[in-house]
DNA sequence: CCCATAGTTCAAGATTATCGAACTATTGAA
DNA sequence: TTCAATAGTTCGATAATCTTGAACTATGGG
């Protein structure tokens, strides 16, 4: 089928879905990724290398479905962008507030 | 069996599973109502009515094993403590964000 | 046109959640 | 002490969700 990504209207986007989205590991780090990148991140560059290519789909939709990421085919890659401002509009500081902890708990992990 | 409630230690306890355990709206709206509660609320009083009691217990568990509460028997019942303190201090900001981003969803659902 | 690359879709087995039923712990009353 | 009521827990089975390999689609290069 392969038809185009859809992604949720700002308005239609639920903590539910965002919580439940970034509680994956997985997603997680896909997440930090993405956000802590300068540019648009093609999905095997921002998930884990060992997961089988169907599993990071999946995880892909579960994000963009959430309506944390906006994805776009570029040439033969899918990038995908971080919704940082229209997020940080409807829950400001949720997402830093996660992304700060996960910041903290590699930087424990490290010491 | 039927032993006392177990609490990891707050070294022990992991961003994976307090995202994993608030991922939930059941649980998320648990913590919501012992947060807000100025004393220690029982399980029943916390959780939803509708909710099979065996369901309940599911997710007081998963809220211990994540480090979020302190459960412990008073009486006939099984009250119940947000460990914010403890939290705080190791992912500080995480669990009031998340709140606050509760708040902000049920005052723009009121409207 | 053919092939390689990057993702997606689908069907399957493996995990995990939910529920009802049976059980445990505590309190209060007969 | 015994019985009943209340509040949760544990257990076993069914239902929902995740992970994966295989087949497929889309794009670009030789």
């Amino acid at each position: 089928m392969q038809r185009p990504f859809v992604h949720p209207p700002i308005e239609t986007v639920t903590l539910e879905g965002i919580l439940y989205a970034l509680a994956d590991p997985v997603r997680l780090e896909i997440i930090r990724r993405i956000g802590a990148g300068t540019c648009a991140m093609n999905c095997s560059t921002a998930a884990p290398e060992k997961m089988a290519k169907s599993t990071q789909s999946h995880h892909f939709q579960i994000l963009r479905e959430a309506g944390l990421i906006r994805s776009e085919r570029r040439g033969v890659e899918v990038i995908n962008l971080l919704r940082c401002d229209e997020i940080g509009q409807k829950f400001p500081g949720l997402i830093p507030a996660i992304l700060k902890a996960a910041d903290q708990r590699d930087a424990a992990k490290a010491t």
